[in-house]
RNA sequence: GGAGGGUUGCCCGAGUGGCCAAAGGGAGCAGACUGUAAAUCUGCCGGCAAUGCCUACGUUGGUUCAAAUCCAACACCCUCCA
C-alpha cells in the first residue's frame, strides 16, 4: 500500500495525532528501510471484561497490523498494581500480583477476536518496572513536577473538590511514560481520555534521550444509553461496566443484539461511524435512506447483524436477529425459555415470592411492585392481582419487565 | 503540632430531638403512548405474606419515653495557622 493511503487509512477517526508530520516521516523511513513500526497500546488488566468501546482502539491496532507493522500489546500488570487515577474522581484500588495475572490473561484472550494473533507480542510492563530501584524512581520522578500533574483535568477536580489524591498516583502517568521509553515505541496508541499519560510518555523519551514517539487517541464510544442533545450532538457515559451501558463482547449474541437494539436511533451513526466496516459513502448512503423516511430500526438491526456477526460469526447472528423479531415483535415466547423449580411449603406460593425464587426479580418486595404495576403476566395474561399464587405440582410461563424482558417456565414444587 | 468545617439512601443533596424509610433532583424500574428506541405523562424506587414489623443517616458507645438530629471516643476528608 503507497504511503499517501496508509496515512489516510491510519489517522481516519483519530481525535489527536501528535504529530502528523513525524507520522508521515516515520511511516516513509518505514516503507523505505522494510522495518516496521513498533506500534504499542496499553491495557489495564484490571477489568477483564472488553465490551465494544476498547474495540475502537483494537481495530486501529488490526489496521497497523494489516499494514505490516509491529505491535506490542503492552499489559500493564505492574501499573495496574499502581491504580490508573484516570477519569477517576477518586482513587482507584490497588489490586493484587494474582487478581492482575488473571486479569491479563482473560484479556488478551478476548482481543484475540479482533487482533491479529501471530502479528501481536504480548509485553508485561513488571519485566521493566519491576527491576526499578528506589534511585531510578527518583530520577523518574525528578522529570516532573506537581503543578504539571495538576494540569490534569481528573487531579485538578479531586484536588478543588477536596477529594484526596494519593501520591501514588501521580507516580501512574510517569511509569506508563516510562514504558514506551524502556520498548523504544515509534507511535503509542490510546483513547482519548489517555492523551495526558502518552504525552508524558513522548516528553519522558525526549528527556531520555530517544525518539520521541507519535501519539495518537481514538475516541471514546458513548454508552448504548447515549442520547443526542438538540443541536445533534451526542451526549452521555462512555460505555462501560460500571455505568451498565456497554455491550461486551463475550455476551451472548441474543444479548448484543438486543442491547444494541436499545440504542437511540440518532446515536446510532456514531456507532456506526466508531465500530462499522462499512465505508463512509456506504453510511452516508443509509443516513440519505433513513431522511427519506425509512424505519431506523431496520437500519439498526443491520448494523446490530454485522457486529454482533463479528463476534458470533454470521449464523449466529441471524438467530439472536431472529430471536429478537420473535420476542419484540411478535410478541411471541422465545424458545429458549429456561424452567426452574421453586420450593412451595403449602398448598400454593405466593406470586411476588415465586418471582423471587426464580430470580426474576431481585426481592419479594420487587416482585410484589412488578405485579402492582401490570409488568408481569402468567400463561400470557397479565396478572395484576398482589395476591395471586401459584398452586403446587403446577407449571407456569412467567414474563417480568419490558425493556429487558425475562421470560421463565416456573414449577412449583 | 494547633484551630475550625465536614461524613445522609445507587449518585447529588435537604434535613438540628418525635409528623423521617428521611424533601428535591438525577439514575433505574413498571405502565400508557410507539417503530426497538427517544420524548412525554403516570406510578414505583431498603427488606419482610405487610394499615404492622425489622434494618438503615461514617464507626462504636452514651443521654432520652423518643436520635440522622444531643454528648463522647474513634476513623476518614477538607480549610486555615505553624
Amino acid at each position: 500500500m503507497d504511503l499517501a493511503t496508509q496515512i489516510a487509512e491510519l489517522t481516519r477517526g483519530i481525535v489527536d495525532l501528535h504529530v502528523k508530520s513525524e507520522l508521515e516521516a516515520r511511516l516513509a523511513e518505514s516503507v523505505k528501510s522494510g522495518k516496521p513500526l513498533r506500534v504499542k497500546a496499553g491495557f489495564d488488566p484490571t477489568r477483564p471484561d472488553l465490551h465494544l468501546g476498547h474495540t475502537v482502539l483494537m481495530q486501529k491496532m488490526r489496521q497497523f497490523q494489516d499494514l505490516g507493522h509491529h505491535v506490542l500489546f503492552l499489559i500493564g500488570d505492574y501499573t495496574a498494581m499502581v491504580g490508573d487515577p484516570t477519569g477517576k474522581n477518586k482513587a482507584r484500588p490497588q489490586l493484587s500480583e494474582e487478581e492482575v495475572r488473571a486479569g491479563a490473561k482473560s484479556y488478551f484472550d478476548q482481543a484475540k477476536k479482533i487482533l491479529d494473533e501471530s502479528k501481536t507480542e504480548v509485553v508485561y510492563n513488571s519485566t521493566w518496572l519491576g527491576a526499578m530501584r528506589p534511585m531510578d524512581l527518583v530520577k523518574l520522578m525528578a522529570k516532573s513536577t506537581v503543578s504539571q500533574m495538576l494540569e490534569r483535568k481528573d487531579f485538578r477536580q479531586r484536588f478543588e473538590e477536596e477529594k484526596p489524591i494519593y501520591q501514588h498516583e501521580f507516580l501512574y502517568p510517569l511509569l506508563q511514560g516510562y514504558d514506551s521509553v524502556a520498548i523504544d515505541a515509534d507511535v503509542e496508541l490510546g483513547g482519548t481520555d489517555q492523551l495526558f499519560n502518552l504525552l508524558v510518555g513522548r516528553d519522558l523519551m525526549g528527556q531520555y534521550g530517544k525518539r520521541p514517539q507519535i501519539v495518537m487517541t481514538t475516541p471514546l464510544l458513548e454508552g448504548i444509553n447515549a442520547k443526542l442533545d438538540e443541536h445533534g450532538k451526542v451526549v452521555g457515559d462512555k460505555m462501560s461496566k460500571s455505568a451498565d451501558n456497554y455491550v461486551g463482547i463475550d455476551e451472548p449474541a441474543n444479548e448484543q443484539f438486543r442491547k444494541l437494539m436499545l440504542v437511540d436511533d440518532g446515536v446510532v451513526w456514531r456507532y456506526f461511524e466508531l465500530l462499522s466496516a462499512k465505508s463512509a459513502a456506504e453510511i452516508t448512503a443509509l443516513r440519505g435512506e433513513v431522511a427519506q423516511g425509512r424505519n431506523p430500526k431496520e437500519v439498526k438491526k443491520l448494523f446490530a447483524d454485522e457486529i454482533v456477526g463479528r463476534f458470533h460469526g454470521a449464523a449466529e447472528s441471524q438467530r439472536a436477529h431472529k430471536a429478537w423479531d420473535l420476542k419484540f415483535e411478535a410478541d411471541a415466547v422465545p424458545d429458549d425459555v429456561p424452567t426452574c423449580t421453586v420450593a412451595c411449603e403449602g398448598a400454593e406460593l405466593w406470586l411476588p415470592k415465586a418471582l423471587a425464587e426464580a430470580k426474576l426479580v431481585a426481592s419479594t418486595s420487587e416482585g410484589r411492585r412488578m405485579v402492582e404495576q401490570g409488568g408481569v403476566e402468567v400463561d400470557g395474561a397479565r396478572e395484576s392481582n398482589v395476591k395471586r399464587a401459584l398452586a403446587k405440582g403446577g407449571t407456569y410461563l412467567v414474563r417480568v419487565g419490558s425493556k429487558n424482558r425475562k421470560f421463565a417456565r416456573i414449577q412449583v414444587g
